[in-house]
DNA sequence: TTGCTTGCAAATTTTTTGCAAGTAG
DNA sequence: CTACTTGCAAAAAATTTGCAAGCAA
């Protein structure tokens, strides 16, 4: 799943397009391509970053983030957080099922096909397909069966119910514990 | 594509759930109703709130929000824009291409067929689809024809090239005038 | 050298929260 | 009445920007 990008090569791509190849970039190219799966956000990024150089800034990062953005070299995505996590966009396309109650991540298999799948859809749009992550939202079995009786109100669980929505969550306003 | 949602049906549910319908709900969610297809974010949903009744706060725009989005009454869903956007959750998918670098959009056809498949992708894995807008990022022709030289070099063209990206434009940085 | 880059701090933007006052049920 | 809700203002959190100093090419 993360056959290893070319750092070299990454770098490399860099310099083509005019940029120059500082240090902090490098060690947070050097970051990114060390942590494929994870999908890191501005927060995560710069705590690593910053155990190999500490005197690198939130602004370099974000700047560098942006500039790998900008060309191409990186994915910007979101699992609606409030904050935006980062990919390195590999050849290929890659099809998550996401828990919008508890966050658990899935990875489907035959991405291949799915991909082909999804550029049949591009028909003749005149859009070329960018490879991206597909995070395909719905609600885990665990979750389901925290789903109290009304099933279709889809209340959120209590037992993880991270992040903004756990306010109203039915279970918590109850009091019945966390 | 846009068939109304039940407003009082709407309403009712939140009644149901143990909520209370206050004044600035009922615009709130009024106003959702009445733009479904545009995909709001808060603060031009909040500008809109406040032509109907100018005292309703930002906070409780983003309560209300939250708690819709909790009760799963509501998808908050990401251009990558850097806030947040909000859709009344309809019956069945929808498929958009999105293009990476104007941001046009173009509404896809044969969502029924299309959510069968995804559906099909959750398999045996226990999750129960979300019915959720699919944002299928790529190039239009219009961008890839701006793209130069380096094809895959997929530097944003200078037309629109909105948002955060302009910065390190390849067009905007050399000053040939966007 | 030249001018792209950086770090820092301040500024913005988006979203959340505390609290007294308002009000639906 | 009761306690869920609201508006306001302050607080947080995420991201961007101005600018003098630093450094790659």
């Amino acid at each position: 799943m993360d056959h290893a990008v070319d750092l070299e090569g990454y770098l490399e791509r860099l310099k083509e397009e005019g940029f120059r190849l500082t240090g902090p970039r490098r060690v947070i190219i050097e970051t990114l391509l060390e942590n494929l799966g994870r999908h890191l956000n501005a927060r995560e990024l710069m705590e690593l970053v910053q155990e190999q150089d500490s005197n690198v800034g939130f602004a370099t990062v974000y700047r560098t983030l942006e500039l790998l953005v900008g060309l191409g070299m990186l994915n910007r995505i979101s699992l609606e957080e409030g904050f935006s996590r980062y990919e390195v966009p590999d050849e290929q396309m890659h099809f998550h099922l996401y828990c919008r109650f508890c966050g658990k991540t899935i990875h489907l298999d035959d991405e291949k096909a799915k991909e082909a799948l999804v550029r049949s859809w591009m028909g003749d749009s005149g859009f070329v397909l960018l490879p991206q992550t597909f995070e395909v939202a719905g609600v885990c079995s665990d979750c389901r069966q925290c789903l109290a009786d009304g099933a279709e109100a889809l209340a959120p669980c209590g037992k993880l119910c991270r992040g903004r929505g756990a306010r109203f969550c039915r279970r918590h306003r109850g009091g019945a514990e966390a």
